[in-house]
DNA sequence: AAGGCGGGGTG
DNA sequence: CACCCAGCCTT
């Protein structure tokens, strides 16, 4: 078989499969119970490279506290990030509220409902747009994610690499191929779930229970742990960070916004410095900033792996009775700094530290 | 075309 | 540990 053999089965059957088998294994999530455009958006928005589970908390305080585009592009950025921490990638969140402003201003607040003026909004690529188009407006456009990619190169016996946009393109064409004449949302919807929890990456689908195993290229050659093809993945570099946690007599912590590095953009963090320090050097930089250094306090040391890097972290509680004036940061009481200001999960070790201190 | 961008679940 | 997740953006 080849794919050209996957051409020439019929429509129909496919989509009564695939449907039928939705509607009977479909798991339930909160934006499944609405055609809201803005919810389903924010939803699509969150589950990018994000998991089901991880998100439908997210989602939930999300929707509940900024509910409307209005509400999102005048909410304040500090706020916005608190309701997307600990949920990664948070120029996403940066985006949402840029797109916010965007539908405002040139589409006088109406969701747009066009794969082309879609795409124009920050954070809104070809997956997004098809999703938020079939889900929410029944349009007859396709959503290709990593699950669809998946799915259709083992369905096609396709043996290059997923990840290459000719790929993408071959299978985009697929996936529109096969597009129903109504339910376009659910058809969408179907072949994402099948491949979140039927057609397992790392070799492992469960063809068995699959309802289109007598359709499946893959399955009828036995190739379905080899493809798809598996790309080479670059090494993760190692970051040395010495966190100084400075605290004042009042017990109020310093802390600053990251702005010029990409990395965390947006997001809060303590005083850093990009190499493992000793306390000896610690005091002499701090001093040589005009800090005046009451204690001095080793914390534990802690890892954070990032996907494409990984912080080996040395840290010290400082007590300082003075400091300069124009600081690139602020110090804030525990209580504010809890409530109001996003950190990176991968300062939790020392944010967690610092609420022991409250008192 | 390739790499940056988080954090967590899973085997 | 490595892989991958309802991807997008910049270079």
């Amino acid at each position: 078989m080849s794919v050209g053999d996957f051409r020439a089965i019929k429509a129909e059957l496919f989509q009564k499969r695939v449907l039928d088998w939705y509607d009977v294994s479909k798991r339930q999530m909160p934006w499944r119970e609405t055609k809201n455009p803005y919810f389903i958006w924010i939803s699509e928005i969150m589950l990018q490279q994000t998991r089901v589970e991880t998100v439908i908390p997210y989602y939930e305080r999300f929707i509940k506290n900024i509910p409307t585009i209005e509400a999102l592009a005048q909410i304040d950025e500090d706020e916005l990030l608190k309701y997307w921490e600990g949920l990664g990638y948070y120029s996403r969140a940066r985006n949402l509220q840029k797109a916010a402003k965007q539908i405002i201003e040139v589409h006088a607040g109406v969701f747009p409902r066009n794969r082309n003026e879609l795409e124009n909004l920050a954070g809104i690529g070809p997956y997004t747009a098809g999703a938020i188009l079939s889900i929410a407006f029944d349009k007859r456009e396709v959503a290709i994610d990593g699950n669809v990619l998946r799915v259709f190169a083992r369905l096609s016996g396709i043996r290059e690499d997923i990840s290459k946009p000719a790929t993408i393109k071959q299978i985009t064409h697929l996936v529109e191929e096969l597009i129903p004449s109504s339910r376009n949302g659910d058809y969408t919807q179907s072949l994402m779930e099948l491949g979140a929890t039927i057609c397992l990456p790392n070799g492992k689908p469960l063809c068995k229970q699959c309802p289109l195993k007598e359709l499946c290229v893959a399955k009828n050659e036995s190739l379905q742990e080899l493809i798809p093809l598996k790309t080479m993945k670059k090494k993760r570099t190692i970051q040395q960070k010495t966190i100084l946690v400075i605290m004042n007599e009042d017990n109020q912590v310093f802390i600053r916004k990251r702005i010029e590095d990409g990395l965390l953009k947006g997001m809060w963090e303590f005083m850093m410095m990009d190499s493992h320090l000793s306390v000896e050097e610690v005091i002499t930089s701090l001093e040589k900033q005009y800090f005046q250094i009451k204690q001095i306090l080793p914390l534990l040391p802690s890892t954070h792996i990032f996907s494409h890097l990984e912080w080996e972290m040395k840290a010290y509680k400082i007590v300082v009775n003075q400091y300069p004036k124009d600081l690139d940061g602020m110090f804030v009481s525990i209580q504010s700094l809890i409530k109001e200001y996003s950190l990176p999960t991968a300062l939790k070790a020392y944010k967690d530290y610092v609420k022991e201190q409250m008192k």
